[in-house]
DNA sequence: TATTTGACCAAGA
DNA sequence: ATCTTGGCCAAAT
């Protein structure tokens, strides 16, 4: 009964966590779902079910580049502009606190560190 | 079943 | 700073 889901239905209901104004990475959805298949997640979005509906649009690279988007990667920035995310030579401006992490929660809750 | 591909990442030159 | 190389994982062919 453990994951029914596919993995790619897991990166796409983290997506809708993303807050408004902020941008996240490819790896941090993997380190979400405790993997490491940053590019399982990239190609996740390309097969993204609904785009306007999830926000892949703020999924963007580590670098802080925008990174691909299938409607295209100017479409992805104007989108990402619209939600106050500045620009700069390409690149998210304070890509650091612009970038939003997922709750990382460990199999084990050896510890009740979190929750 | 095996191979290929991809909206990636990190390190090295 | 850019470019190359190897690695990583899941789904498609």
């Amino acid at each position: 009964m453990s994951q029914r889901k596919s993995f790619d239905s897991e990166c796409w209901a983290l997506l809708e966590k993303i807050p408004t104004g902020r941008v996240t990475t490819y790896s941090a959805i993997a380190r979400a779902l405790n993997s490491k298949a940053y590019r399982a997640v990239g190609r996740a979005m390309n097969r993204n079910p609904a785009a306007p509906k999830v926000p892949c649009h703020r999924v963007v690279k580590s670098d802080g580049s925008l990174g691909g988007y299938a409607f295209g990667a100017k479409k992805k920035a104007a989108l990402l502009k619209a939600e106050g995310i500045r620009l700069k030579a390409g690149k998210i401006e304070d890509f650091k606190e612009r970038l939003y992490l997922f709750p990382f929660r460990p199999e084990k809750r050896k510890a009740k560190a979190i929750k």
